[in-house]
DNA sequence: TTTATTTACGGAAACGTTTTCGATAAAAAC
DNA sequence: GTTTTTATCGAAAACGTTTCCGTAAATAAA
């Protein structure tokens, strides 16, 4: 026996149970105006008892609302995704907003085509951080077309005129440069992940600038470009550390590429901080308890989700358009720890 | 000037422009054997060229098929869930299905009423894992009654007639137990997340199972059960040990109450894994990084993702109830690091 | 040739809401 | 006592699909 079809309870049961025509439920429910209170707390009663859950999709096809976001990312099994992630979540509930989730896995492609669904009328707004695959954002022009809000947070989409949530990277790749400098180091790989990035491209500004401040040579050989594979990124930073011996401090612009870079430490027998001094962006929970616990530069990745969020749902309660004015830069913190340290 | 309201291409349009019929284009687009190959074609070149992209809420409502699935987890800022997540999501796309995902933070009460809201028919199907703090399981009884499929994942409702993916928990215990005892820990603390946790249960008994096996006492002081605060949950680590001096191996039944012990026995002072050896069910990426590199029990959590929603959509495709014989149980992976070593 | 059958398509109902447009009665204003 | 207003509700259209049903032409069977 194939599984029993088992009615759900719809406004048309409900009215009939209740004597009621079906728009009076229905406002009642909304809890319009034109119901006597008495009316809606009937209604109230008998949607409780018989579960009543309205039909999202006939609702979201009349009223033009799907009450839902979307919410595309790079991935998710990083520290400052997942933070981000609860902070949107956390804002979409009190908002009584679904999220659906995507993951590009920094394939441009991936992007566009989750982009072109995403632009047909599922979702009320996005909030996106863009895949390091993308050449440039021509292929969210289409969303920008089809008024769809959307709010950028971290990487942002060059060109597209709309908010955006980001850190201040020039200055913390400034001072997290300047912090090596200080511990003593005088040769300082940078380790990034994308060159079409914006945020590497800032963060990578702020190194330069530091350097140069400081009276060292900017020495293109030291910019190592990663890749999305971990093993080959660790390669990378063995063989740059093994022709450059005089490298005594790296700077990673994300995460992972720390991980590769203790790697390839351990792998040379590099001691850090004494030989080789690290800094990463990372918003690692551990940290603190790595062999040297790593000096981080913490983004405020709950924060940036929930401000993001935040600036979508005021365009979309408000039926207005995301404005770049409405943009927010929140301040990163540079945590010290033993692996820049003397 | 507010937003243009800008018409999207429907079906109508686009029939109009084609001089054929809305039901005709539906079913070219639909690839519907009734219709011929060369209006086929046209009809589909027609769509791409007025970017046409159906409306979800119109053909979810007619077809009764949301083209999502439901995704509830406790957290995401763990790498457990992380991993898991993006199993999930690879076989969604692949299935040219949608995610929903929704956050429980443990609490029952959450869980609830996303449950509920679930079973109005915003998906066609759920992967779970339920919330540490939930008694039972009566809560998901209205899902099986809205015949809305559903799977677990590694935290399983106990009760609940249904397909269930998990780790062989109980040998998993019973191993990390033994690998301490061999190791020579002679009193082993045991640190759980909640006592209703069947997961927890079942890696307690294989944990009592070999120390009974090798003639140690299970006292009832040794288990210790967790919170949701990390900082409290390190408090009472330490107390522990300041209580018992004598505990030389920690058994932490999830990650976050690794980094707890580890945080703890930094405050006061043991060393790891001289003094108190620690072993972990954990994910984490950096195990192998920490001071001292962390021995873990690490869960297929990217498969369990994949297999679950395998499992899911296998019952979504044909119709049918998840039954409970399309269970399946994954190894987890012993990886002795300097934890627990010499 | 006549009659079935197949092929390819159109018309219209249906999905379950929201919302516009009235309708009615009671209350208020005149 | 008549008109106007207010409060409360119902009928029906609309949202954009999918799908049931019907039908004309083309083909096959008789």
């Amino acid at each position: 026996m194939p599984s029993k079809p088992l009615q759900r309870t719809n406004l048309k049961q409900l009215a009939q149970e209740l004597g009621l025509s079906i728009s009076t439920v229905s406002r009642a429910l909304n809890d319009s105006y034109e119901i006597a209170a008495d009316t809606k707390e009937r209604v109230r009663q008998k949607a409780q008892e018989l579960g009543y859950e309205p039909n999202p999709y006939a609702s979201g096809l009349r009223s033009r609302k799907s009450k839902t976001i979307g919410l595309v990312i790079p991935e998710v099994a990083n520290n400052f995704f997942s933070l981000a992630i609860d902070g949107v979540e956390e804002i979409a509930r009190a908002n009584d907003y679904h999220v659906l989730i995507y993951l590009t896995h920094e394939s441009h492609e991936r992007e566009a085509t989750i982009i072109q669904h995403l632009a047909g009328g599922r979702v009320d707004g996005i909030l996106m951080s863009v895949a390091s695959e993308s050449p440039d954002a021509s292929h969210l022009a289409t969303l920008v077309e089809s008024n769809v809000p959307l709010v950028f947070f971290d990487r942002v989409g060059e060109g597209i005129a709309t908010a955006r949530v980001t850190t201040d990277d020039y200055a913390s790749g400034y001072r997290a440069t300047e912090h090596l400098i200080e511990q003593g180091c005088r040769r300082v790989a940078y380790l990034l992940i994308s060159d079409t990035l914006s945020i590497g491209q800032k963060r990578m500004e702020g190194y330069r600038a530091a350097l140069q401040a400081h009276g060292l040579p900017t020495d293109a050989s030291l910019i190592v470009p990663g890749t999305l594979d971990r093993d080959q990124n660790t390669r990378r930073i063995r063989e740059l550390l093994e022709q450059d011996p005089a490298i005594d401090g790296i700077f990673a612009s994300v995460e992972t590429l720390a991980i590769s870079s203790y790697e390839a430490c351990q792998q040379l027998g590099r001691r850090v901080p004494e030989e080789v001094k690290i800094i990463s962006f990372s918003n690692l929970a551990t940290a603190a308890y790595l062999n040297p616990p790593l000096t981080t530069i913490r983004q405020p990745a709950y924060e940036m989700g929930k401000k993001a969020a935040e600036i979508l749902f005021r365009a979309i309660s408000k039926n207005r358009p995301v404005l770049p004015t409405q943009s927010a830069e929140l301040q990163s913190t540079l945590v010290v720890r033993r692996s820049t340290g003397g």
